[in-house]
Parts: C-alpha cells; sequence; structure tokens
DNA sequence: TTTTTTTAAGGTTGATTTAAGGTTGACCCT
DNA sequence: AGGGTCAACCTTAAATCAACCTTAAAAAAA
C-alpha cells in the first residue's frame, strides 16, 4: 500500500510519515507541482492533500488528477474549518477531509475506512490468488503445498498482479509501480518479466491465468475461459 | 438509490429526509432494533446511523450488521465529539462519521462521495446496448451472457456507437474519432470495420442494428425497421 | 562467485491496412 | 417502366506492421 502525502508543513509531513508506516509505505511531496506530478503517476493507493501550498493549491491538484480519471482516493488536508472548504473539496472530488489539528488515530482509521472503501485490502502479510500464496513479509510463494522461488521484481510483479486480479494492469502501471516511474530502464524489462514468471508458473498450470491484453497490458484473471 | 435513516430525533430524521430526497430514496428507522430489522433485509445503498438510540445502540446495529457480512456503507452520527467515539464507530466498520449539528450541505457531500466510491463508479465502466454489455475498463464484451471477443478497434467503434446510439455518425466522424483526424490511412477502412463489426455480431442477430446510410454514414439503433 | 537485472536480437502472433472485385441503390435516359 | 451507369458501400483475403514473446548474453549487484 503506497501512500502519498503533499503538505509543505515538512514536520507534519514527517509525523504523518511516522503515523503510518506500520500500514503504509509513505512518499512525500512539498509542494503542489511536486504533488500533482507523482500523483499522476498513478500508483498510489490513498493520496493525503494539504489544501495550502505553494505553487499549487489543493484544489487545482486534485481538479487537475480528476480530470485524467485518476480516482486515488485523497483525503483532504487543512487548517480552515469553515464548511466552504468542505464543500469546494468535495465538489472537486476529494473523498474525505480532515480538519487540522487532527489526532493521529483519527487520521489512521480515516485511512484505513478509506482503503476499505475503495476495494482495497490493507496490508496483510499473506495474498492468495487459488492455490498460490504469497507471504509478502518473507517474500515467499508457495504453490500446491511445494515452495516456488521467485526473485525480488518477479515476486513483486506477481504481488501487484494478485492485488488487482481481474484489471487490466497497463505496462505503464506496472513498470512505474515496480521500477519506479523515473527509472531509465526499458519498458520491454516488463515483457520479460511477466515472460519469467510464466515460465516459473507454467510447472503447475497457472500460467494461462496471466492474460496479455493486446495494446492493453496485463490481467491476472481466474474467471475460467 | 435507498437510504436508511436510524434516528431517534424525529425532527432531525424528517430533516434529513428533506435534504436528500432529490438523490434518495429515504427510510425511517426510530429505534435501534427496528432500524438493525430493516438494514438486515440488505436493501439499501447507504445508512445513517445515529450512535445515541433507544433499545440498541449505534455501536451494537452496526457490529451485528457487520457479523452478518452486510457491507452496506454506512455514516455514523452522533452528538459527541470525543475522538474516542470515533474511533469506536471506524473499528465497527463504519465508514464515515459526522458530528452534530452538521450542514446539510456537508451529509449531502459526504453520501454523494460514499456512494460514487462504493461501486457508484463502477456502474459508468459498463455500456449496454439491448443485452450487449461493453465493459469499458477491461475492453470486453459480452452479449446474452456469452463473451465477446473483440480487437482493439472494433471495441472502439462499438462503444462509440453504443454512446451515440439513435444518433448518426459519419464515416469522418469515426474515422477522426478512432484512427485520429491525422492518420494517413485510408477511410475505408471503416467500412472494413463496419463489415467485421457486424460479421461478429451476426451470430446474435445483432448485425440488424447497425445500418448504413447512404452518403451520411452509420447509426446504432432500436427501435425495429 | 552466484544471483539478479537489463539489454539486445530474432521469432511469433495477431491486429491493421491495402487492394480488388462484388453489391446495392440512386439517378438519368430513352 | 425498364435498363444502364455510376458512386457508395460491402466483403474477403493477402500483405504489412507493430506488439509481444523468448532466449541468451552482458552488466550489475549481492
Amino acid at each position: 500500500m503506497r501512500l502519498l502525502i503533499i503538505e509543505d508543513d515538512k514536520y507534519l509531513s514527517d509525523s504523518i510519515c511516522e503515523t503510518v508506516k506500520e500500514l503504509f509505505e509513505p512518499e512525500q511531496a512539498f509542494d503542489g507541482e511536486e504533488g500533482l506530478f507523482l500523483a499522476e503517476q498513478n500508483i498510489f493507493d490513498v493520496i493525503i492533500l494539504d489544501i495550502m501550498l505553494p505553487s499549487m493549491n489543493g484544489y487545482e491538484v486534485l481538479q487537475n488528477l480528476r480530470k485524467q480519471n485518476i480516482t486515488t482516493p485523497v483525503i483532504m488536508l487543512t487548517a480552515k474549518d469553515g464548511i466552504d472548504d468542505k464543500i469546494q473539496g468535495f465538489k472537486v472530488g476529494a473523498d474525505d477531509y480532515l480538519v487540522k489539528p487532527f489526532h493521529r488515530e483519527e487520521l489512521l482509521l480515516r485511512l484505513e475506512a478509506m482503503v476499505r472503501r475503495s476495494g482495497g485490502l490493507l496490508k496483510e502479510n499473506v495474498i492468495t490468488f487459488k492455490e498460490l500464496k504469497l507471504n509478502i513479509k518473507n517474500k515467499t510463494a508457495e504453490i500446491q503445498g511445494e515452495i516456488l522461488k521467485l526473485n525480488g521484481k518477479q515476486f513483486d510483479l506477481l504481488e501487484y498482479l494478485i492485488n488487482n486480479k481481474n484489471a487490466i494492469l497497463t505496462k505503464e502501471q506496472i513498470f512505474d509501480r515496480i521500477w519506479g516511474f523515473e527509472s531509465d530502464t526499458s519498458m520491454t524489462v516488463v515483457e520479460v518479466y511477466a515472460s519469467n514468471l510464466r515460465k516459473n508458473l507454467k510447472k503447475y498450470g497457472y500460467d494461462h491465468y496471466i492474460k496479455t491484453f493486446r495494446g492493453l497490458g496485463y490481467m491476472l484473471t481466474d474467471n475460467g475461459e
């Protein structure tokens, strides 16, 4: 679970990081433009967005995102308490709202509720797909009783696929998520890893479940065909 | 959209009804047990739940519901302002929280955000024409229960036609939309794709619905002949 | 060293485009 | 009305092209 914090108050931002680090991998942006740029990568599970920001305010960031059909859940954060702000925030597409100062526990709970609502699961130690079990913590995979050896990025890919089963993931998304959007390696690595992953799953007949959609991306699916 | 309001203050309950009646069909319950009974029917899209209630408090109602795997989104409502209440509410599975007194507009916006999150969005990912369903996200088509395989541009064409059913689309429009107006391929591809699409729909008797208007363009229509 | 990651190259598949010949229907002429 | 002509459209199949797969070797990391 990746969380983007767009907040110019470094002290507050760090403190949020600290608060959530059990459940999320946080990333920080300290002004509006930087935040928008990062959010546009569309690789985060939740975004915490302050309203008063240098270079571009929170509303603009959010509006911009929604215009691009990026639907990552957003929690707006502000010192202002007026209802007008709340209304504006929701109109632009925020999913929740938190008034500073807030209790850490409340933030955590709202984050959880948010992620739960949007179908995601909080960081679990074990995720499964049919008879395939991934232990996120030790990065081990088990299938039909046997232990399956997967190296780092292959594991990450499989994890990402399982967490988004029955949804198409574009090569861009996969690349941005696993290699990082600023990585300068070529996007064809994704194909190579898809290939390797399939090879490893073939033994168990699970390679079929990774479907490629030409021009669109990949999907892990369990509904037959 | 059906909304259940579980709130013992009749005046407040009525006033909520009034506020939301544009967007929801509200139903009222005035104590915990009645509310639980109604909620158990699992026919509502959202529930507004007060905490202080006769016969059974809001936490118990919610806990009970979740235990039965009823996941209707719930907004908790209370006069208490302490963080402890919020925590308890979220722990039991509330999806949002509102402190009395609240602005009507805020309630409305939270309701909208809630519904949007819990599948309101999903509906926009699917468009239909008679028994034909297109899932825009997965780019899959389903007709009369069967899955229909369409390649990229065929799918795009069908999507465009469905979104403009009962309106004539010129070949230029179709071409510009799907191939891009700067494309240097010949406009006759549109005919080829119309042909292929019809061939694929023929099996289900849906080819007739794509009518060509000589000199004008194509139209997808569902009113007979 | 051993393992993992990245690059490079050639092969495969299937979508897209072109081309060619066949239909259809509008319009004109006698 | 009937027949001829033509342009628009349909259909098919072959040619082309881009996306993707696979493999193996090179580079980097452990």
